[in-house]
DNA sequence: AATTTGATCTGTACGGTGTACAAATGGTGT
DNA sequence: ACACCATTTGTACACCGTACAGATCAAATT
């Protein structure tokens, strides 16, 4: 539109915008796994020379650090804060929602857990938690190691997910990955590995959402909910 | 030296053997970080030209995984099995090895969850975990969802606490690395991160082994160690 | 209005990557 | 002695991230 803001800027209007960079990468990404998403490939994306990305980013880290703000960005958080809802189910649409909007984009979680996660999303995802957990009854510093745990599990498990698809571009159907993973587990040798053999029916769903919430269900049940438990935990006791 | 074995090979004696280039990778990767583990870094080093590599393994891929297998292979087994220790502390035990084991080389950390870890050394894995929890009285079912979600955590762990170093070859002593974090945390804007901002001390700490150790404590906590909860939650709720 | 300034974009280039292909090399079985 | 073939090397291709110099163009200054 006729719109044209604030701009104190110098020199000719640009081509596109940082988002745009973004977008273009995360839809590399998703049509060609993480070797499509090169600075080249963005630049023919949005129709420029390769180097002119650099106008926007000062290097592909950056790019990606970019791309992984824009997935945790889009997070709802509304749905989280809910006080109606019980903490723990609150917590558990969290992870659900975390789960789904990152295996929707599989190459870009190899980014995500390959860097340092402190920007400012992050840490708005860490307040969240935090939030959560201190209405819950945690002391400020169970409900920070519990923030954290949480998020190793949620991280965790999404990172063992999406790698053991390879560089698909896209998560097959859940039922269709467990049947593929079941199949594969047939050839176990059962002399040398009997009680995996024997479980390979379960092992082909640990890539399931119910493993996913079971897991997420331990944790919390481990986590407890009485702010007498998280007091008398609240000093690990020392490596030995 | 003399000694010839058994070669049923034809052709010119082979310069190198398989172990050599995974060792000169892992060599490289902890010298140079990821991009030193590259075809030609490793060819370098064994004094082969770099498509002489491809004699010994298929492709780049196949180095990584074969890198992953050599560094889950020297996870010592013995002490993890040994029955006069309990079982939650032989699982402690284990997770603390691990760690040990693969921090030691941090390059190696994001191979790791790069890829499918479905070789024959994380079956292993698998299995001992499963051997400790059905001794501990855990079902088959509850057994194999429960070591899956130890694997979760413990590779989970990890990987979000090499991720925090960047492209560092060598972790710094963790003393030195919380106080680098707490630094970092000190710009939290209490305004809108006041919780966060209020528990620095505690989230610099995110990557020590105290709280590695607690994070485990709980997730052991949730799996509990009674048959009866076992059976009891070996059914997982259907998702909603 | 003319000119200066500086941000943006492009062309070119460098050193790096993984790896495909053909030719040379050198033990092994016949 | 010969043929076979696994192994190694030289060369080459397409791609990567990105540094550098110059052209372009709108805003700020005069």
């Amino acid at each position: 539109m006729t719109e044209q803001g604030k701009s104190f800027r110098r020199g000719p209007r640009r081509a596109s915008t940082e988002e745009e960079v973004v977008e273009a990468a995360l839809g590399l990404l998703d049509e060609g796994g993480v070797s499509a998403a090169s600075i080249r490939g963005i630049a023919a994306r949005i129709g420029v020379a390769p180097n002119a990305v650099y106008t926007y980013f000062p290097d592909k880290a950056a790019v990606i650090k970019a791309i992984v703000e824009h997935l945790l960005g889009q997070v709802d958080h509304a749905v989280f804060a809910d006080p109606d809802v019980p903490w723990r189910r609150r917590i558990e649409l969290l992870a659900l929602e975390l789960r789904e909007s990152l295996t929707a984009h599989p190459g870009a979680v190899g980014l995500m857990i390959g860097g340092p996660m402190d920007g400012p999303r992050a840490l708005a995802l860490n307040e969240r938690l935090m939030e959560v957990l201190s209405g819950a009854g945690f002391s400020p510093t169970d409900a920070a190691q519990a923030s954290y745990l949480l998020i190793v599990y949620v991280f965790g498990s999404i990172a063992l997910d999406v790698a053991e698809l390879g560089d698909v571009r896209r998560a097959p159907p859940e039922a269709e990955r467990i049947a593929a993973r079941y199949a594969g587990f047939s050839s176990i040798p059962a002399e040398t590995y009997p009680l995996s053999a024997a479980a390979a029916h379960v092992m082909a769903r640990y890539v399931s959402t119910d493993q996913y919430l079971w897991g997420l269900r331990r944790v919390l049940d481990g986590l407890g909910h009485s702010p007498t438990r998280a007091v008398a935990s609240a000093m690990p006791a020392p490596v030995g």
